[in-house]
DNA sequence: CGCTCAATTGAGCAACTTCAAAATTAGTGG
DNA sequence: CCACTAATTTTGAAGTTGCTCAATTGAGCG
């Protein structure tokens, strides 16, 4: 199920210049001269983009590299079920599409964002000049390598893990990763039928488990946001202490 | 568990060259120059290794790349509760040992072989030189990229699909990619522990769910080997039909 | 033959899914 | 702001899948 565009990625143009953008600093493009930059920077275009907006869609060719400037997409990949399964959420500065670009083949994931973000699009012309660049590809490898280990560790625990250790092991890493507000509760927030997907269980059997995590206080909800109240217990459950 | 090195990698030293080895044409040295894989051809070692010997061990700081010339290993990683979760089985021609090479780190997975092998061991100091080459970081990128894919895919399968569709796959995928002898039995052998291992499931629950597919007259089974009978029905159990 | 390890089978139990229905929340137009 | 509709969340109960434990059989080996 695809949400409905809501907007077209509205062209947005800020200060400009990848020379000056912090971002870039997150990702491959980081080391690269003054002169490829300023390439880049000319042919760029900031989109903004609406929560649950579409951004790329699996079996697309895509037209070129995508860079997150600001929010969070989640990528995903229909299977042959017809279940959504998330394989991971996308944070600042990472670079989308990369794969694809390299690989030439189309994308397999689709990418939608979970909050307003604001992405730049590298079309692929400027991509080749990339390729090309030693520190570029040198960097992409370091960065796909890591990808490659932590897609490896994720399988091991949606192998060997069950529900209420990979739920647990979720907040943990959505504490980590994406912060928390004044109150302390965790700045991403996900419906259950997301955070289903990315558990690979049934929405119900996901709810259950929040709902088992509250009522031993464990966690916080308020709305769709999650607060760990309880931190080393939840790190005992994600480590299968019984 | 690990099980004990039965030898200790003795080196062979066979017509030897880089150069003239047709199995690099497979991976990303495939492009290189003479006179870098004269250098390689100098400094690297064939090595024998025995069914059931370790190659490398998660946690190690690997002193080199491994090419495959011939046989299988497994790729797996212990998980948090102790259980060996086998993520792919690599075939002739793959380097084994390039992520590590490139971010750094140590390995997070271990190597074991699953029938004898034979395998070219270039050590650490030949490959910063290779990093350093355009093409082969560029074929190594595709690479990397495409097990990433595949990783996603699997991804995807452990968490969507149950033991029997996973089992359905497995077979189909060792049937095509490991091919069968004159009476149909796929060529690589796996213990029954191993293929729970794949699979992510008890010894038990895989060893009912193959048990079930004889009876069904889906498959024949001959000691440890395995042969698709019925190959629609396979396919259709893959994807879901019940 | 006795030892060890792999493979198999059975039975009970725990985890997870599915279907159905109720409760809550969000969104929309007046 | 309220009322209405749609969507999401929650809960219950029954059914299925898969796991664990224990016992048995079989194969290979000194």
């Amino acid at each position: 199920m695809v949400r409905k565009l809501k907007n077209k990625h509205p062209k947005i143009d800020k200060e400009n210049g990848c020379e000056n953008c912090i971002i870039r600093h997150l990702n491959a493009l980081k080391d690269l001269d003054n002169i490829t930059l300023a390439h880049i920077s000319d042919s760029k275009e900031t989109l903004a983009i609406d929560k649950g907006e579409l951004i790329f869609k699996e079996g697309q060719t895509l037209k070129g590299l995508y860079c997150v400037k600001q929010g969070n997409p989640r990528l995903s990949k229909i299977s042959d079920n017809g279940k959504d399964q998330i394989i991971r959420i996308a944070s600042k500065g990472e670079l989308l599409g990369y794969r694809t670009l390299v690989s030439g083949n189309k994308t397999n994931l689709s990418a939608v964002a979970l909050n307003n973000m604001e992405v730049c699009f590298i079309p692929k012309e400027q991509i080749s000049k990339l390729i090309d660049d030693k520190r570029f590809t040198k960097s992409l490898l370091v960065f796909i390598s890591n990808e490659l280990k932590e897609s490896d560790d994720r399988l091991v625990n949606m192998a060997q893990q069950n529900v209420k250790q990979r739920l647990a092991q979720l907040l943990i890493y959505l504490d980590n990763n994406f912060g928390c507000d004044k109150k302390g509760f965790i700045n991403l927030s996900l419906s259950r039928i997301e955070i289903s997907n990315i558990l690979g269980t049934s929405k119900e059997g996901c709810i259950r488990m929040i709902s088992n995590f509250r009522k031993e206080n464990l966690i916080d909800l308020k709305g769709k946001k999650i607060k760990i109240i309880n931190f080393d217990a939840m790190v005992k459950i994600e480590l299968g202490f019984t």
